[in-house]
DNA sequence: ACTATAGGCAAGTCTCTGCTTGCATATCAA
DNA sequence: TTGATATGCAAGCAGAGACTTGCCTATAGT
């Protein structure tokens, strides 16, 4: 089990999570050239994989396998580990 | 300058700001103290410094100094990169 | 001036992590 | 079955980060 806020400790991971929240269900393959094509980055297919395997299990993307195909869907619930942990305001606000 | 996300990936880090949420304005050997006391963490006096210079490189905590002393405030406002990135309900449920 | 207090700087160690490389497994099509 | 597609596993490497140790600076009190 991954930390959430190991998880988002990462740029990469983070783009990733940008790209599923906008088009969510998206294969390896398909977010493998996502990366490439609109964000520059240039992976291997092992080391985009091993990012989806830390945001799933930090739980922030659940996958459903179909066939020979690994889809992947954002998951924005543990990001209440984060925003509920502290005040939004500061002190002299409340 | 540190990212808020990696500035938030360490739990001795998100301890200090739990403490400084409750009793803010409190000086490096205050902290020191209350982490060793309340939170059962062994640590020195420079592992919390530079977790401290980490924080306010992030700007998640703001700092005064006066005399020999220098105070630390918790600045939530760099939490709201991290809150306002992503959507909070699942795309079914929009 | 001397001492104690509060904090800073820098180098060194050790573990973790991101990435690559190479090979293996499973599914679909011809 | 053969070959192509989609993904998984594991070892190895290089860099980053957390922590310690040792020494230094600055302020306050006597």
């Amino acid at each position: 089990m991954v930390d959430v806020f190991r998880a988002l400790d990462d740029e990469t991971r983070r783009v990733v999570l940008d790209e599923l929240s906008v088009r969510d269900g998206q294969t390896l393959f398909e977010i493998c050239s996502m990366l490439t094509m609109r964000h520059g980055l240039s992976l291997t297919r092992q080391a985009i994989s091993q990012h989806l395997g830390v945001l799933e299990s930090a739980g922030l993307v659940v996958t459903e396998r179909r066939g020979r195909s690994k889809f992947h869907y954002f998951n924005p619930e543990p990001l209440a580990q984060i925003t509920g942990r502290w005040p939004t305001k500061k002190r002299s606000e409340q």
